[in-house]
DNA sequence: CGTTAGTAGTTGACTTAGTCAACTTATTTT
DNA sequence: AAAATAAGTTGACTAAGTCAACTACTAACG
């Protein structure tokens, strides 16, 4: 069950919308036809020879209502019918020339609702809502049952900067880590972008955004260091770091390196864990005084790869 | 007039957004009372001596409707009345022990309908969904007629790194800088991370994401240089610029500088724009062969300061 | 102070949008 | 060929809400 909070936050949001809509239905439909109406002559424009169940399906009307619906618009000449073929039960319908008129004024009234709505935006602001209603509309239609779609990607230029912003924020949100270490990440990883011989860095892409990132960089001809080893908080605990370390680890093993080590803190449970559970150990441990308060460990972790 | 693909896009998300809430309202409120009548509930509930009026005008209800739905509450045992004593043709409402039960039902249903919408969401997908709705509620409500809420502030940990990555991002893909150029602004941000004495770097927050930066760094103590000046393109031309600009000149004027200067190069146009029109004038130019294919010209430009 | 205009709430008559079930006609299944 | 099913029609009904006239009261003005 998902927090009450956040339900709550939702029906507010459901409220709020509901009233927006209402104004928008109220100003523009009550001029010549209800809302259902319109609705089914809109699934009428542009198509021809669609029956009546078609669209009371879609739209889900019943079928007196459908009935009378179809009689008043054949009355007021907004569309026409023949006899379908196949099924001497059924008609096809099609608008008249008038019909479409009417249904592009309904258009034409709505877009001028809703441009009255968003006419103090500026384009950025604008462009923020409509990807904001992609979201909750990605997010609210689960034919994609729920599956992130994660890319693990080598880096684009810019996206070490973002690194470092990653390990930089989190380190200094979690555990307070300063300056020093900030500096660290960053002189490393500028570094790396000069010299990245028999090494890479990846990126986890999760919908256009940046979640984490892991890198392989060369020490000698056998051994390579597994660095920058990060991920956002708000994706941790979903499987993404595991990604991450299997595609470090398949490039370790296309590259022939026969050892590979990291060094982390003993602070970093999770992360040790998942180490552990790839098989490296641990073989070597000193005190850090520089990056935070409390006495920090460093430990060095080392994994043997085995020949394929 | 905003554009007309922006606007059916919304109206899309319209429909959509109301198929929801039918699909929510039709689940719930048939069950006992409709939706107004709920809503009317849901007024009273936490408060006493509402009068039928208030609710009336916040809801937007007909007057002969709310009587009668007072009616059939007072038959339901849900609310009470008392003659308000200020006035003898008003009636204080307040909810009834039962109302308040029936009310807390409803939502409850309400709740339960909203957690079947969103249970197969991450906790991420849920925080995406709700700032996601926030956006679209914010920008809706223009209660704040549209000022962008722009916060110009001194650097946090970690948002060099993504100066640094605003930098590199923005600077490749509009103008196909190289990495040499990533690896000297990165550089130059770890150094001044070190040692920032007389200096400061600021960003530019709008709506709590990072838009933009600027900084000034100590030379000796007349002499100062303005630095790391950029904005991400989707907030270019509103005046953040500015604000950064004046931000950076006002630190200068309290610390005493006399002398400041900025390296730029010759196909920001926008850029020397504006520092020209804050009375920069271009002292050098020399030619830059490292950053991108095209030969590119640096110009220094120089401001003195007045003496205030 | 009394008149007048306005407001809170009530009531009856009406409308709109939509539902339900029975029915006709045609088609499909057995 | 009979039975079951589907498309569309029709009459009767209802929920939700609107409109206008009315009562009882209050406030404002001269």
């Amino acid at each position: 069950m998902a927090d009450l909070a956040k339900i709550e936050e939702i029906r507010r949001f459901n409220r709020h919308y509901a009233n927006i809509l209402g104004k928008i239905d109220q100003e523009i439909y009550h001029k010549p036809y209800p809302l259902s109406e319109a609705r089914v002559l809109a699934e009428l424009y542009g198509k021809t020879g669609i029956t009546a169940t078609e669209i009371r399906e879609k739209l889900g009307i019943d079928r007196g209502y459908m009935s009378r619906i179809i009689q008043k618009f054949e009355d007021d000449k907004l569309i026409a019918k023949k006899q379908a073929p196949s099924d001497k039960r059924q008609h096809l319908l099609h608008l008249t020339g008038s019909g479409e008129k009417v249904h592009l004024a309904l258009v034409d009234e709505a877009n001028k609702e809703v441009a009255k709505m968003i006419d103090s935006l500026t384009p950025h602001q604008l462009d923020q809502l409509t990807s904001a209603m992609h979201t909750v509309e990605k997010l609210l239609t689960h034919e994609e049952p729920q599956a992130l779609s994660v890319l693990i990607r080598p880096f684009q230029p810019g996206e070490l900067g973002y690194v470092s912003y990653l390990h930089g924020r989190l380190y200094n949100k979690a555990y307070g880590f300063s300056e020093l270490f900030e500096y660290y990440v960053m002189k490393g990883l500028s570094e790396f972008l000069m010299d990245r011989q028999g090494g890479e860095l990846w990126i986890a892409e999760v919908d256009g955004e940046i979640a984490g990132s892991i890198a392989i960089a060369r020490v000698d001809g056998h051994t390579a260091q597994l660095r920058w080893f990060v991920l956002d908080d708000r994706f941790q605990g979903q499987g993404i770091g595991k990604s991450l370390m299997n595609t470090a680890l398949a490039f370790c093993q296309a590259q022939n390196y026969r050892h590979i080590f990291l060094w982390t803190v003993h602070i970093l449970e999770a992360a040790r864990h998942l180490y552990s559970k790839y098989g490296f150990e641990c073989t070597e441990q000193k005190p850090n005084a520089e990056w935070t308060d409390q006495e920090l460990i460093e430990e060095r972790w080392d994994l043997e790869l085995v020949l394929h």
